[in-house]
DNA sequence: GTTGACCTTAGAGTTAACTCTAAGCTTATA
DNA sequence: TATAAGCTTAGAGTTAACTCTAAGGTCAAC
């Protein structure tokens, strides 16, 4: 049976985030001492690794909420339910990768747009390209033509 | 002139949206009615069309105020100063991302391993994967070979 | 002159996942 | 036995960027 500051220790999650969860219905610690201090078994302790590993693969405590329920009872329930939660996550994944690919693609055209030295802003390509919304870039190609 | 509404509606976002940026100090009207209606100048709008952008290039609006800052008096700034908040961006972001695509392809790795069925979840291997901290995978390879 | 749409402010609420504080027990060590 | 380290709880604070509410003033139209 371990105390809080050694389960704390031996998955790297503070007590604190360790009662947060307890709080939050995740984890639990299956004994208390009679004056009320947590003891967790190694039930405990692997449920609360599991819920450490989940949250290190991107799951909210939501998600994780669901999947710890699914695995007190795994004859209740299925792989397609288990399959669904890791597919919304992953949806979710993607849809913040474009996002940031996106972005990504359009700071990094920035910085090659600007000369970065220690002359002043006046002509900063990254200031204009910003002050005509980026998009200019191609709708303006033709008229105004500026680059670098 | 335009008022408030106007602006919403010219630059998508809402009025509480714009009369927050005002309240951080990003944007302003430049002249008030006498009841105190906001109203924007070609110039405020223009302003309020960079926090925009900026904003959709993945800056923070604490990036945005010094952005905007420098905007204001480019000749006080240099294009370095410029070209070091976007690239603490995009290390940001690219921070990020190399995060997302690792959970996105544990993610991936975990729904291949699944058959994502009706049959009951007592050997699911999303499950099991997230019982044994995932990484096993590779360290039990050796000892215990489970896949699929 | 009275609706109704629009404007104002200050300030509270939202989201997620912690993180910290205060006030007060408990336990181990010297 | 006294001190310090560690535990308990309830509840507040943090972060970012909104988003919404309440209470009330303004303005255009009928």
């Amino acid at each position: 049976m371990l105390k809080i500051s050694e389960l704390s220790e031996q998955t790297g999650l503070s007590a604190h985030t360790l009662r947060y969860y307890e709080k939050h219905g995740l984890i639990n610690a299956s004994t208390r001492s009679e004056a009320g201090y947590r003891f967790y078994s190694a039930a405990d302790v692997r449920r609360v690794q599991f819920v450490k590993t989940a949250r290190n693969t991107g799951f909210s405590l939501d998600d994780i909420g669901q999947l710890l329920s699914i695995r007190v009872d795994k004859q209740s329930h299925s792989c397609q339910e288990v399959t669904d939660i890791t597919q919304k996550k992953l949806s979710e994944v993607n849809a913040k990768l474009a996002e940031l690919l996106s972005i990504q693609q359009t700071l990094e055209l920035l910085l090659e747009s600007c000369c970065g030295g220690p002359e002043n802003a006046t002509h900063c390509s990254i200031m204009e390209a910003l002050d005509e919304g980026l998009l200019r870039d191609e709708k303006k190609a033709a008229t105004k033509g500026r680059t670098r």
